[in-house]
RNA sequence: GCGCCCGUAGCUCAAAGGAUAGAGCGUUCGACUUCGGAUCGAAAGGUUGGGGGUUCGAGUCCCUCCGGGCGCACCA
């Protein structure tokens, strides 16, 4: 049992009340506390009490609790709890075992999938996938620290209409399929002739059908080279990015998977104007008049698929927020279709990245690619990082390009757009991933002058608390909670106000002092450098350790 | 029109219904002959879009209005 949850125990049965109604916070400042509970102004009234009696009343019942030092009254009735010096110093042993520090076990024995990513081959991973790999590839290591089994999915579209499109631009501008730059240009061809020419238009569902069918050698040999030469492409990013997938699912298997699960279901799955759709929260349709599966028949065959592959108990589906409706549609008619999994699968979306320039248009091509943004921050990171004492300079700038790119979009709540500013990205400053990583190369740093030094580091039971050393024992709780929520940006959050704290305590005390105090700050510098580590690593950002 | 999301400092964002609404950037002024200055300290900056309500307590919940994003039949 945790503090936390011994702490809420105790008050509830002082105050009479079940454990699940005491409300346990800790206070916006420190000096309010470790832990706090406003449980007696909430239940004062309903007790027929005033809440200051009512709160000397809870108190006193109380007690000594293990691992706390002080409980003191404050404001209009808060309760606040003071953390002892040997929780602390506890805390600071279990961060020092490196390896488990921040796990639990509330998910222990469960399999979990996280879909993310999802690019689709033939077209540019632009940056919307950048987004969801931050998120996806976050939330399956957050969730493998709450014991979880995970798998990593990518589902990608390797048909429908816009690969029709790109091969036909292939075929009409006599680009080379094994080029990815070619492929990229095929597609915007495609899709802009698509939209301004009737003909085209009729050329091009004609591709789309004979790919379905596989009847034309021509555009099947197109069509492999085009596949094969996007997705060694996507891998190359992966690999930069940290994402390593277990699963890959194509649309091109899902889709009759799919088709057999809506024919089989004429009940559920109606015709209407040629097509076959599904009246749920709002229509959607299924199969096109053409009688070709969309996107919405593909993701029931998808989920079947996942299944059977990984019997999973949760399915996590990562993608920008315009396609909420759309799951929510999907898994309307998955509770009729495939009722024992419809359950099981969830949907998380995020916002879309904006230029806080204006909006970004494929159209006018003032569109930021993922691998451009990769690029230009790669660039500008890479002065610094060539003055640095890292042995790689190019690797350390493209992990601090990574780092300001995930953290970017990870600090913020999803459900918001975000506005991607350029030049504060490039600043590398601040609230940025690359403070993080500076500080932890910084703690880093100090525990290998220790070596040199023979200084070596112990943890002293009796040593003052710190802010620094109080907020690393929030560390595990921060975790269990953005795993929780899957809500990585609550452990961005807590990750800064962290390192924020490390950094004033360095900038106020020598560490390597000479000494006997030294070796207990030397451990806590310890407890940071893994403490920042394994919380980057949840975020999925790079940890270069000299920088 | 209907549905979902959002509106907080000049800008980008935080804030379990809790204590004086916090960070970073930008602006201004500062800091260690020191273990790493991608750092640290300070100042200025707010009627949390407007109005009502619920509550001991509202940026947070409810109603309403205003403003923005996304979605709403054969794309993914």
């Amino acid at each position: 049992m945790t503090i936390a949850e011994d702490l809420k125990k105790r008050i509830a049965d002082a105050a009479r009340i079940s454990s699940a109604e005491v409300t346990l916070e800790h206070p916006a400042e420190l000096k309010n506390g470790d832990y706090s509970s406003p449980v007696a102004i909430q239940y004062a009234k309903k007790l027929g009490k005033k809440p200051r009696d009512l709160t000397e009343e809870i108190v006193a019942k109380l007690r000594t609790i293990e691992g706390v030092d002080k409980i003191e009254v404050a404001g209009a009735g808060f309760i606040n709890f003071y953390l002892a010096r040997s929780a602390l110093a506890k805390a600071m042993e279990e961060a020092r075992l490196e390896t488990t520090w921040g796990r639990n076990d509330t998910n222990k024995d469960k399999k979990m999938m996280v879909e993310y990513t999802d690019p689709n081959p033939f077209k540019e991973f632009h940056i919307g996938h950048l987004m969801s790999n931050a998120i996806g590839e976050s939330v399956a290591r957050l969730t493998e620290f709450t014991g979880a089994e995970v798998k990593r999915a990518n589902y990608q579209g390797d048909v429908g209409p816009h690969v029709a499109k790109a091969i036909w631009g292939l075929k009409k501008l006599g680009l080379n399929a094994a080029d990815p730059t070619d492929l990229g240009k095929a597609y915007v061809a495609g899709a802009s002739a698509y939209e301004d020419d009737a003909n085209v238009r009729a050329e091009i569902d004609a591709i789309n059908a004979k790919l379905y069918e596989r009847s034309d050698d021509e555009l099947n040999k197109l069509y492999d080279v085009g596949r094969k030469t996007s997705l060694a492409h996507f891998e190359e990013i992966y690999k930069v990015l940290g994402t390593k997938f277990d699963h890959y699912f194509f649309e091109s298997e899902a889709a009759p998977k799919g088709m057999e699960i809506v024919g089989a279901h004429p009940d559920v799955f109606v015709k209407s104007e040629g097509a076959i759709v599904y009246h749920g929260p709002h229509t959607r349709v299924f199969f096109t008049a053409k009688g070709l599966p969309t996107y919405e028949t593909k993701e029931l065959g998808l989920a079947l698929m996942k299944a059977k592959e990984f019997p999973f108990d949760l399915s996590i589906t990562v993608t920008a927020h315009e396609q909420s409706g759309y799951f929510e549609v999907v898994l309307d008619a998955m509770k009729k279709v495939l009722p024992e999994l419809a359950p099981k699968v969830k949907h998380i979306s995020h916002g879309m990245m904006r230029l806080a320039s204006g909006k970004m248009s494929s159209r006018t091509g003032d569109v930021i690619t993922g691998e451009s943004l990769l690029r230009d921050l790669t660039e500008a990171a890479r002065g610094r990082a060539k003055e640095s004492r890292a042995e790689d300079p190019e690797k350390l700038s493209q992990d601090i390009a990574v780092g300001a790119i995930k953290y970017q979009i990870l600090k913020q709540a999803s459900g918001r757009d975000i506005i991607f500013d350029r030049e504060r990205a490039l600043s590398l400053e601040g609230d940025s991933g690359p403070y993080l990583q500076y500080a932890h190369a910084r703690a880093h740093g100090v525990m290998e002058k220790a070596r040199e030094q023979n200084v070596a580091a112990a943890v002293d039971k009796n040593a003052e608390p710190t802010g620094l050393s109080r907020l690393l024992h929030r560390f595990p709780e921060a975790v269990a909670k953005a795993a929780q929520e899957l809500e990585p940006h609550l452990l961005t959050n807590y990750l800064l106000e962290f390192a924020s704290a490390f950094n004033r305590w360095y900038a106020n005390e020598q560490i390597l002092d000479g000494t006997p105090a030294a070796a207990h700050k030397l451990a806590l510098t310890d407890a940071v450098r893994v403490t920042l580590k394994n919380g980057l690593w949840l975020l999925g950002i790079p940890a270069p350790e000299k920088m």
